[in-house]
DNA sequence: AATAGTTAGTGTCAATCTAACACTTTACAA
DNA sequence: TTGTAAAGTGTTAGATTGACACTAACTATT
């Protein structure tokens, strides 16, 4: 796959892909192995997975190809950010081992385009493929260090989710078809590492008209059971401007 | 230049350039002609300024390079807002006449990472250098066809624009250091393309405090004088989150 | 059967912000 | 002196925000 003489050796694209469970916000890396490691230590190290793209194809085709190649799942929310394209950003000693053993032009400049992908981590099944072996979630809080400049890669792409949450009803890509309204709270909160006044949260996301109740409700658990929602994508349809309000309280704005 | 050897000839900038005057929001276009023209109707076309990026360079450098080559600025408002890699995005026999005339690889697959420069186009003296003999200022209403897919760019750098304006101070940066409430308005009217009311947008940007109120007035109109304002740069700086509510009435929202 | 424990779900009020709306002031020109 | 043109100003009703505490519904335990 990375000789295959089609791919452009200038131009990858890399995922950030950002999965979520009661637990924790998490990022889903693969693990790589560097062919001639000089110690014990530089066995093996994380990455962003990624891929160089392909000739004949689109940057956003390539992105959907390296999460197709690693979940198994198409149609997911994916959205560039922004490409890197320091000339130093492929310097450290590992990322140059790992290329000599991989890539046909080792020494080739590389600019990447970066991707977010947002995905309901219970719907991921790694797939048995050319990276999965290898792939892993880990808690935002407890991101190791990455390979050539994925750490900085990560955090563009975290500060591109805590604003873009705030405009675009996106949150929902994270959580399964059906939701309570205190799992979708913690969700924001765990994004934004902020806590939420519970009232006027569930009031502004029923104001908004983005949710959907459903009659159905939590069974099997020993308190009040909590109702189910889901997600109104057809509101959304149509409008030009995705631009929605759905900033929370306390959030810094000259106009307070 | 174009032959530089040093030139990654599979990434280029694009600058999305745009200007301001009482007449119109303008966008900064290069005139190129075709060696082989086929006909007369050929003979030149526009492009957005650009270049392919140097080996030695990063993104940010190469859009800098290019903006400082035509107009002869350095220090402005210039922001990356997408990558785009369309493998069809230089298949017009014109383009591709014009690419044979001036890289070493005429067929190579190009992506190109675009970028937003805000200019007061007072300040711009077209610069004598590669590009400018033929660099002309054109109102976004009269856009021609442009090469490659820099239609599709431009109107995605105007969208951008119309998004960010809502969320940064960053109007300020199309008009020089001085200027009349009557003049921020008219660039918000014009890029938003809305009408807008003068006593809630005056109140608005004055509760904002990022205008600082000069003694200084119009002199030499025949009628009441307007007071300058300038733009306090200094209160945005170690903000973080540089989110600001600047949108105007009539956005829609689903909290309104 | 009663009680304890846990989370869901609900309402009000003061302060602020928004959107709509029209007249007076100040300069120059005629 | 009068006319013309743009600057500059205030109020009000309605909506939104942010702060705040109790009751309801279910299970597990005794």
């Amino acid at each position: 796959m990375a000789l295959n003489p089609s791919l452009n050796p200038h131009v990858s694209v890399d995922c950030v892909i950002f999965g979520f469970n009661r637990d924790a916000l998490r990022l889903l890396l693969i693990k790589r192995t560097v062919p001639n490691a000089v110690t014990e230590l530089d066995d093996s190290y994380y990455a962003l997975p990624g891929d160089l793209v392909n000739d004949s194809e689109d940057l956003n085709q390539a992105a959907s190809r390296v999460l197709h190649e690693l979940t198994g799942l198409q149609g997911i929310y994916l959205q560039q950010f922004q490409a890197f394209g320091d000339p130093l950003r492929i310097s450290k000693p590992k990322d140059r081992n790992w290329l000599k053993g991989v890539r046909q032009d080792p020494d080739a400049r590389v600019i990447t385009v970066a991707y977010m992908a947002l995905i309901d981590s219970k719907k991921v099944q790694l797939q048995p493929g050319s990276f999965s072996k290898e792939a892993i979630w880990v808690p935002i809080s407890e991101v190791p260090e990455l390979a050539f400049d994925h750490n900085e890669i990560y955090e563009s792409a975290l500060t591109a989710l805590r604003e873009r949450i705030q405009i675009q009803p996106i949150a929902f890509e994270l959580l399964p078809e059906k939701f309570t309204m205190a799992d979708l709270q913690l969700l924001y909160e765990t994004i934004l590492e902020r806590d939420l006044d519970k009232r006027n949260f569930r009031r502004k996301m029923l104001n908004s008209g983005i949710l959907i109740p459903l009659t159905e409700k939590q069974l099997g658990v020993s308190n009040k059971p909590a109702r189910f929602y889901s997600y109104n994508r057809t509101m959304m349809e149509g409008v030009e401007s995705q631009y929605i309000n759905l900033r929370m309280e306390g959030t810094f704005t000259l106009f307070q």
